[in-house]
RNA sequence: GCCGGUGUAGCUCAGUGGUAGAGCACACGACUCAUAAUCGUGCUGUCCGGAGUUCGACUCUCCGCACCGGCACCA
């Protein structure tokens, strides 16, 4: 029996949990009961982070004090996943005592390590990003370009991580150990990362409230980033150097979903080096999903209505779509209708259907589970397809191949209807073929029993639901063919999978697909004076020609009359507007801005253009001259 | 533009140096224990395009195209 020590990432509490939040926590969730399930000694976390300017603000907006708005937040958490079944161990929050003394024992290992230094930091700072932009992302604009939003110059004293003299045993680390980043791609973008260089990083924020101060300097707050990976070794008691401590670290698997593999697979594991820890085992970033084929986005109302999935299809069918469906490493597309497909074909038809007519069988000619007096054909073959199937997971669920598990477990439930249909057993109630009868129903149910086990870490509530109508009381666990007792009686119940017909389905859907969430969309509280806005010489103007730059993806060079004058200026907008598209259109310039040189052209304005996740140039809904003010 | 990946039946994807597979969907048949279920049979493919290596390539190499990620560019 070994440890196991599974974690998700910490949740931001600055927003509810969704889709994406529940596809790795599930995921995580069925390696945690597959590990149970063989013995090992398991430990599962999942919890949120609590702290940070981002926490802070939101509290605020709410009216609360931030440690009132986390309390709030932490049980919507823990509710979605107790409705979805998750067996974490612990549900870490990162306001916890445990968690403050660990991080504060932590921090001073690292500062004792000699690779933490007081520097002054000037720079461009996004406050929901919670960072200061680096040089090379930095824009003339100094506009975040996560956020879109106005930077702010800050000047302050911070410390400073030496990552950069980590990045050669890094590197080494990441060679040595292949598994270490899951899948490759993700693991050959990091090398490159390295390859290309690593920065010392910032690990404190002065000007931020909310968080964990520094015990070598309380003038300064852990950054919370920085302070959210100790969770992992905190949670398990790490400031007492507890049993459970010992136990389990260093962590198992890391998982994540792609887009936090940076932070986990280079920082964390530098971090740890500093402070002479052991290293976790592995970081598995999954793909995310996708809803027809774009990116969750709130602000677009792109969304999973998990709530009206659930409701028509059930949990463990949810469960079962997101594991059965996509390549884990890959992004996955999320369609309601491939989620009814595999309802009805795999859980009703295949795996529910097959455990109904068995069930009806044994009643009808036994009542209680035969004796399996008279082998005969197909028998071998069928305990020689449960022992691949058992063998075949092990190897699927080590490669977190969710998918393949599960299609060789659905080998088996297919062979199983076969075996039914083959030997014909409806046929052989009479009393010479009764024994015959009774056994290749035992094998049936005993085949079933087996399936129940292996699906228990995709679909536990199934499995249970399997065995209670085979007649057992306790979950049986066991792998081994033939554990299945004799004599005692069956209790088939209502179908565990109904067939949902596509009728019922679509009627489902109008109340289901409740509306998007109102975007909240966040903005600066800073105004501008009306003078400040004046400065500003917008003017009407008109595209004479767009073409291509040379080497940017992104962007076009256009030149465009202001009437009095003809401009030369570049614009991002080149994977939304072909060249053709926008000769001639009248746009919005602002004509005062300072001129920039943007890869090798000059820019000498810029055009207004509605900028999310699409971008859509604003216009005049008549045309103008040219050179019309616009205010 | 640079780096990495992917491109195989209508759909989702496996796959091996010897001229292609699964599931779903579809068609026909069998069966009737079962949730109009199950079982059998069949169906469609220039295995992205081109060149090369080879006795032989979907599988190896090179070039190209498309799509997806990462990085740069977003005045």
């Amino acid at each position: 029996m070994s440890a196991f020590y599974v974690t998700t990432p910490i949740y931001y509490v600055n927003g509810e949990p969704h889709a994406g939040h529940a596809y790795t926590t599930i995921a995580a969730d069925a390696l945690a009961r597959y590990h149970r399930l063989k013995g090992n000694k398991v430990f599962f976390l999942t919890g949120i982070d609590e702290h940070g300017a981002n926490v802070h603000k939101a509290a605020e907006d709410a009216g609360l004090t931030p440690q009132d708005y986390c309390d709030k937040m932490a049980p919507i958490f823990t509710a979605l996943w107790k409705r979805l079944n998750i067996s974490h161990d612990i549900f870490m929050r990162t306001t916890s005592n445990i968690h403050k003394r660990g991080a504060e024992k932590f921090l001073t290992a690292l500062y004792n390590s000699g690779d933490v230094y007081k520097g002054s930091y000037e720079g461009y700072y996004c406050r929901p990003c919670e960072r200061f932009i680096p040089e090379k992302e930095l824009t003339d604009e100094k506009i975040c370009p996560i956020h879109k939003l106005p930077l702010e110059w800050l000047e302050e004293e911070n410390y400073f991580f030496k990552l950069s003299k980590y990045q050669d045993r890094l590197l080494a680390h990441i060679h040595e150990n292949p598994q270490f980043i899951y899948p490759e791609s993700r693991r050959n973008e990091l090398l490159s990362v390295l390859n290309s260089g690593l920065e010392d990083i910032s690990i404190s924020r002065s000007s931020v409230s909310w968080g964990i101060s520094l015990p070598f300097d309380s003038e300064h707050i852990v950054y919370v980033w920085i302070e959210a990976l100790m969770n992992y070794m905190t949670a398990l008691g790490y400031e007492t150097d507890s049993e459970r401590y010992r136990t389990f670290w260093p962590a198992n698997v890391h998982m994540m979903a792609k887009d936090i593999t940076r932070f986990h697979a280079l920082i964390w594991p530098a971090l740890l080096m500093a402070a002479n820890l052991p290293l976790p085992k592995q970081i598995v970033g999954h793909g995310w999903l996708t809803k027809d084929g774009e990116a969750l986005s709130k602000t677009r109302g792109i969304f999973i209505d998990m709530d009206g999935d659930i409701a028509t299809y059930g949990i463990d069918a949810f469960r079962y779509y997101l594991l059965r469906e996509f390549s884990f490493g890959n992004d996955g597309d999320y369609r309601p209708a491939r989620l009814h497909a595999r309802y009805n074909a795999d859980l009703a038809n295949d795996l529910g259907n097959l455990l109904n007519r068995v069930l009806g069988l044994v009643n009808k000619n036994f009542e209680v589970i035969p004796d399996p007096t008279t082998p005969g054909e197909f028998d071998d073959e069928i305990r020689a397809i449960a022992q691949t199937a058992i063998d075949q997971l092990d190897a699927h669920i080590k490669k977190f191949a969710f998918d393949n598990a599960l299609e060789t477990i659905w080998e088996f439930v297919r062979r199983i209807n076969r075996y039914v249909q083959q030997t014909q057993v409806w046929t052989l109630a009479k009393p010479e073929t009764k024994p015959r009868m009774g056994t290749i129903l035992y094998n049936s149910l005993e085949a079933l029993r087996i399936i129940s086990v292996l699906i228990s870490p995709f679909v536990p509530d199934t499995a249970e639901k399997i065995q209670k109508q085979i007649g057992l009381e306790e979950f049986d666990t066991a792998t081994e063919w033939g554990c299945l007792p004799v004599g005692i009686k069956v209790s088939r119940g209502e179908p565990i999978f109904p067939r949902v017909d596509a009728k019922k389905q679509k009627q489902a859907q109008p109340k289901a697909a409740a509306k998007p969430k109102p975007k909240t969309e966040q903005k600066t509280a800073d105004l501008v004076s009306f003078a400040d806005f004046q400065k500003l010489d917008l003017r009407v103007a008109r595209i004479l020609a767009a073409e291509p730059i040379d080497g940017a993806d992104r962007l076009l060079k256009m030149q465009v009359d202001l009437g009095t004058e003809k401009r030369q200026v570049v614009a991002g907008i080149a994977e939304h507007y072909t060249p053709e598209a926008l000769v001639g259109k009248q746009v919005i310039i602002v004509a005062n801005l300072e001129p920039a040189t943007i890869r090798n052209v000059e820019s000498q304005g810029m055009v207004l253009a509605g900028s999310g996740d699409a971008v859509v140039l604003a216009t005049l809904e008549k045309e103008m001259p040219l050179g019309t003010q616009v205010r």
